[in-house]
DNA sequence: ACCTGAACACCGTTCAAGT
DNA sequence: ACCTGAACACCGTTCAAGT
């Protein structure tokens, strides 16, 4: 039925598949996009048709792993109305993708890139905005500025925990607890009290 | 006076030094053993006289990395009493030193790498002894157990906050600004009071 | 519009050979 | 002991050419 190539079409995606797993098992320096193209079935060149150079792939990359981290965020907290519960569900859902998927991490979070891809920035605000939701609803008056401190000391917070875990510093057990004592120390401070709703 | 070539004994020192430079201003990616070789004067084939492989050159600077943040944590609390002012110094020289060598950084806490040099894991360590005395003198009775979780949630959260940084999700000033919330909220913890002399 | 094949300028690593 | 030069097997990227 198919003397035509069976990417005929879909090229892109399948070369963006192949990538992700190559990049969750052996690193983001594994990845080479003759390799890539080899495993897909085509010549070398080929992927040069949907990504302008490697970069361009490994922004995709980022993109699609700052969307699927922040449904994961989203599920985390669907339905739970208590906020011990989701600021915890919340911690341990960002901890385990983070650890998970370390080197997708890597890329989403990279080092010295001073301007990404709107597509990036984009994919990356909605994350931002979403632990924002995750943290429910804003008391009267709430001060902004002390939420986002809030907001980003939660990130900061989960982001060193994953990192350290990652570089094998820290046993991931000790991770998991970890992750528990800084949402207790968190939700028990005096900024939690001005900017979240922990009763 | 010198028909030998000047690297003649320290040759292993000068790329140490080239290359710390260049992962400084171009980061780890675009650190090549034969451009390395090609700086220094010596041929592309040279420096495999003094490192097995480029792993080995990285896993140098690594640790080169974890005594010089070391040196600095040590510099940061030398002569100082007060328990919060040590904290914020330490958070401090801890947090700058990852955002200005945040590619020596990425190094050292490499995601994934499973086991690495006895010198890279014992100047890791130093390290982490030195936070540890960094938090000042134990009260009689300490759980070592939680005095060690405050060690850990101290590094995550300035680990996160110079990754954000250094991945320009948060401004250098905002990333200041967050060192000092993030002492305050652990200083003024339950776990402070359990496990560093806050007074 | 999408893909191929040859070409170019790089890599890391190996190894026999020089001093 | 330390370094060189040639060689090998890879890269990313470009580009004319095919369909």
């Amino acid at each position: 039925m198919s003397d035509r190539p069976f990417h005929h079409g879909n090229l892109r995606a399948a070369l963006l598949d192949e990538a992700m797993s190559v990049v969750r098992e052996s690193g983001v320096d594994a990845l080479s996009l003759r390799e890539l193209a080899r495993r897909v079935g085509v010549s070398h060149a080929a992927p040069r048709s949907h990504f302008a150079d490697r970069q361009a792939l490994l922004d995709d990359l980022a993109e699609a792993g700052f969307r699927r981290l922040t449904s994961e965020v989203r599920r985390a907290v669907d339905g739970r109305h208590d906020v011990r519960e989701r600021f915890l569900r919340v911690a341990h859902a960002y901890v385990d993708f983070a650890i998970d998927d370390a080197a997708l991490m890597d890329l989403m979070f990279q080092t010295g890139a001073a301007s990404r891809p709107d597509a990036v920035s984009d994919a990356a605000r909605d994350l931002f905005d979403t632990l924002d939701s995750a943290m429910g609803p804003r008391v009267a008056g709430t001060d902004e500025g002390a939420r986002d401190t809030f907001k980003m000391l939660f990130a900061a917070s989960m982001q060193g925990i994953a990192a350290l875990v990652a570089a094998h510093r820290l046993a991931r057990a000790d991770g998991d607890r970890l992750v528990g004592d800084a949402m207790e120390m968190m939700l028990g401070s005096d900024l939690a009290a001005r900017t979240v709703n922990a009763r």
